[in-house]
Order: structure tokens, then C-alpha cells, then sequence
DNA sequence: AAGGCTAGCAACCGCACCAGA
DNA sequence: CTCTGGTGCGGTTGCTAGCCT
């Protein structure tokens, strides 16, 4: 038996929302809250729409605060470094950028950061990371690989960062942008038990160690990023005073070899089709689509340990 | 000027997971 | 233990605006 739909799909009302629309869910939200119940709310309140509607159209539209384009460099930063360390956790992300949803996020990343940083898409733009020792790396776009794609993408990400020493703020590690009030989203006690040890090893190896990380934030374990009844992520206000000095980062061997090695490590190419990806021809047939090896994320995984040391 | 193509974005869908009753 | 509702996610669709030919 499956499970019983959450409203009547046929006779709700679908697509773009009308300013009358808005009008009532944010008149009702903002007197009543959403009582946590947002399946009953649209019965509630007279809107012909299904409650997952409205609570989408609530967080990421209607919701006070809520900033849409116009994203900076800093968040740039932090959206790449974030995903490169705990990958498509776009609440996780969207919970940094203060005034920013996961969807908008994740858009944001698909359209225009992803292509920036990776290469692809539709009209594939053939550049990298847009700084001075930008590499001679072109990497497909990672469209229908599900897991695996996550993680290739991710390890694009890393062994780019590790190679051209890219950091958010000069001198400070990626996490001096994070909201210490919401540092424990990322802890232990919120689950996510490697994640100190993630970031030291997939994003700043041989920088500073997980103490460092973890006295830098304080205690550690409590507070987890409060997300109230109404889906509203609370922010708090960054302080870069905590943040643990960062050693010198090292750079070894050369990245297109290293790029070409986990490749071939994963099995998705052939010897002769990595040049295709790998500083290739414009337009080249190689893919990384093709890579849908379930293996992905421990090749990445055993990367960044690697680097770890 | 008109039509085709593409990027960007809002919104939807289905699924999985979790917590509480 | 089961059921229900909330939430998060990846993937996808449909619309619109802008660019190109």
C-alpha cells in the first residue's frame, strides 16, 4: 500500500503563484505562523493550491528577508567551498547565506557556478577558475550521474582548489565565513560525526588540524542551526577573530596527472579518451556522464584522505 | 522584424528520511 | 510497530527574456 497523496493533485491549482495568493498565505503566516501544519493550511485559508506548494512558495519567495541574484563573490566562495566539502546539502549551504534558499542555491550553482568552475552545460564554456594560475583544465558537464556525478564534481572541486590555492579570504580558511551560530549544524551532535575531519581533508590539507577547527568553534555540540516552526533559518553574525591561523598550503605533482589518474582510478575512461576531458579539444565527446561507476565517492573519499596528511 | 535557440528561474514531482502520535 | 505529516533533495518542466541568425 502506498502512501496516500498529500492533496488532491487533480482539482489543486498548479503553477506561477498570483500577488492575491501571496497576499493571503503571507497575511495568514504572518498572524497565525504556520502551525506547522502546512497540508491543512490551504483548506485554512481558502487557497485552491496543495500544502507542499505552499510552504515552498512560503520559504523560498514570500519568507521576510529572502534576497534572490545579485550573488557576491564571498557567497560564490562559500557555495563552492561548501559543496567541495559536504556536496549537495543545499540546505546546509543555503543555511550560511543569510537571506538565501536552497533552491536559489542550487539553481545558481546548476546555471552559472557549476559551468564557471567545471565547464559544460548546453554551450559548454571552456574556462575554469578565473584566476591568475587558472589551470588548463576543462571538465564536462556531470549531467545524469547522480551520486557519482555529485561526486566527481566534487572531486573536480578539490583537486582545483588544492592546485591553484583557491581561498575565500586571503589568509583565512573558508570557514572564517561561516555563522558561528550555526557551526554545529556541521558537528557531531548534528550528525555529521566526519565532517571536521571532511573539511580538513577535501579542502585545506595539511593546513590545520580538527582541534583547531573545533576550538576555533567553541565547545562544539550544541546549538545546532535552529530552523524555526515556520522554516525560518536563523543567522547569526560571523566573527573571523576565532579562526585558526592557516600554515602555508603545499602544492605537489601536477593536476591534470592527478585529474587523469582518478579517472582512470574510477574506470569511466578509457586511457585514450582522457585527454578529451582533461585540457581537450573544445566540444570533445568525452563525458562525464558516462561515469555512473558506484565507486566514485570512495575513490574521492580515499583522494582526500590521501591529501589529508 | 521574425523566428529559433538558450539561459535563468520559479515551481513541481517523486522519493527518502525523520519525528511524533 | 505503523501511520502521518514535515522536510530535504535531485531531477525535471514550463515560462520568459535576451541573444543570434
Amino acid at each position: 500500500m502506498g502512501r496516500a497523496p498529500c492533496c488532491d493533485k487533480a482539482s489543486v491549482k498548479k503553477g506561477p503563484w498570483a500577488a492575491e495568493e501571496d497576499a493571503v498565505l503571507r497575511a495568514y503566516v504572518a498572524e497565525h505562523g504556520t502551525a506547522g501544519n502546512w497540508i491543512a493550511l490551504p483548506r485554512k485559508i481558502g487557497l485552491n493550491r496543495c500544502g507542499k506548494s505552499c510552504r515552498l512558495r512560503w520559504l523560498n519567495y514570500l519568507r521576510p528577508n529572502i534576497r534572490h541574484g545579485g550573488f557576491t563573490g564571498e557567497e560564490d566562495r562559500l557555495i563552492c567551498s561548501l559543496y567541495a566539502s559536504i556536496g549537495s546539502r543545499w540546505s546546509t549551504i543555503a543555511a550560511q547565506l543569510p537571506g538565501r534558499t536552497d533552491n536559489d542555491v542550487k539553481n545558481y550553482w546548476n546555471t552559472k557556478l557549476k559551468r564557471r568552475l567545471l565547464g559544460g552545460g548546453r554551450r559548454p564554456i571552456r574556462y575554469a577558475l578565473p584566476l591568475p594560475q587558472q589551470p588548463r583544465l576543462l571538465l564536462m558537464s556531470p549531467t545524469g550521474g547522480g551520486a557519482a556525478s555529485t561526486a566527481l564534481e566534487r572531486m573536480q572541486l578539490s583537486v582545483q582548489r588544492r592546485h591553484v590555492g583557491l581561498q575565500d579570504t586571503p589568509g583565512l580558511p573558508f570557514y572564517s565565513n561561516l555563522w558561528p551560530a550555526q557551526q554545529s549544524v556541521l558537528s557531531p551532535a548534528a550528525g555529521y560525526s566526519g565532517f571536521w575531519s571532511h573539511i580538513q581533508t577535501s579542502t585545506y590539507p595539511g593546513r590545520v588540524n580538527v582541534q583547531d577547527h573545533q576550538r576555533a568553534w567553541g565547545s562544539g555540540g550544541t546549538t545546532p542551526l535552529s530552523t524555526s516552526s515556520t522554516g525560518e533559518t536563523a543567522v547569526g553574525v560571523g566573527s573571523s577573530s576565532s579562526t585558526p591561523a592557516a600554515s602555508s598550503v603545499t602544492f605537489d605533482g601536477d593536476m591534470e596527472d592527478e585529474i587523469e589518474m582518478l579517472l582512470q582510478q574510477i574506470g569511466c575512461l578509457e586511457e585514450e579518451d582522457s585527454r578529451l576531458l582533461i585540457g581537450g579539444e573544445a566540444g570533445s565527446a568525452g563525458s562525464w556522464s558516462s561515469c555512473s561507476t558506484p565507486g566514485v565517492d570512495s575513490v574521492f573519499q580515499g583522494y582526500v584522505q590521501g591529501h589529508g596528511q
